[in-house]
DNA sequence: GAAAACATTCACGTAAACGGAAATGATAAC
DNA sequence: GTTATCATTTCCGTTTACGTGAATGTTTTC
């Protein structure tokens, strides 16, 4: 079988490298152990189109890119931060995805009124993650201050019960 | 069979309500209905230990207090809002229900040592939602600050646009 | 007091998000 | 070049968070 060289890197970066910069691939291993997951959820993402490795070996083997695991990033901040479902996630991904390829549109693209078509879309769906985003913080922060509210409360008691203990040991003084 | 008066309220309220102030309790369907949710979802809440109503007929119908829907309210905005799952949101509350306990020990406890303790405990729980809360929610700030740096870049794109649309129509003119 | 409308408890079914094992192939190490 | 260590696909199992009846009992309404 024409096992290709893997040792030698026969097509490296075809990409706006200047240099010696060669873009770094992982292995599905390296990827989850250093994301914190599992082999398992990696293929899972892909299965559902979420995740899908920039390129593969020639026997098979994923190969993820710099971007793929910023992707993660986002995905695993999404999912677990967040609390969006992978639907959800993916929903928002795709979104950016459509972004990009407006943006590489963009780029080609040679009427103005349709740039602006794109831009206008790519807005319109930022500005409803942003939306999301906002009500979450806002239910964030509403627990936030009912916590603090709790905080003072226990500060007040100790402060109060030191008092007391205090007035136990030396009699003498105004109840609260 | 002993049924006792569903239309005569014998034992209305022993609570501390002063005057002819009595204590709504709703079935489950209403509170369903009401907080948006299912029958369903009510049963297994109580399945799992996360909502007990407060009493039941003598028939066995549940009946959920004015507390009671506070909670699942509670439980809403956990799971909705901050994506908890059940069993995170059942260990805060019971977390919360110590606290509870803690305080009605308080009122009760004459050891003002002991009284010191509870309280640290509280504390303690208090302070420990709390990291929780506040790490999302520096999460999603981050993701706040991404989205509108991108907003930030349309706009620019924008403004391009129509100074360039501007100068292909007329040209000869200063942009408006 | 009988029917309609609501409730109850099993009990099985399901979608999401993986876990884990089996059979097999690819790379790496020696 | 063979062995050990990765990887692959396939498929079945599992947990969470309920949905959906079925059989039955309770409350309300007339």
């Amino acid at each position: 079988m024409p096992a290709t060289s893997t040792t030698s890197p026969d097509q490296s970066d075809s990409s706006g490298a200047p240099a010696g910069e060669q873009r770094a691939k992982y292995r599905i291993e390296q990827v989850a152990e250093r994301l914190q997951t599992t082999k398992r959820t990696l293929r899972y993402y892909e299965e559902i189109g979420l995740l899908l490795p920039a390129e593969r070996t020639e026997g098979g083997y994923r190969l993820y890119s710099d971007e793929d695991i910023a992707r993660l990033e986002r995905i695993q901040r999404l999912k677990d931060l967040l609390g969006f479902s992978l639907a959800e996630i993916r929903a928002l991904m795709h979104a950016d995805d459509e972004r990009l390829l407006v943006r590489a549109a963009y780029q080609q693209e040679s009427d103005p009124a349709a740039k602006l078509k794109h831009i206008e879309e790519a807005d319109r769906l930022s500005r409803q993650q942003l939306t999301v985003v906002e009500r979450k913080m806002a239910g964030l922060e509403q627990m936030r201050q009912d916590i603090l509210q709790r905080l003072g409360h226990y500060e007040q008691h100790r402060h109060d019960l030191h008092a007391q203990m205090q007035g136990a040991a030396e009699p003498e003084q105004p109840a609260q």
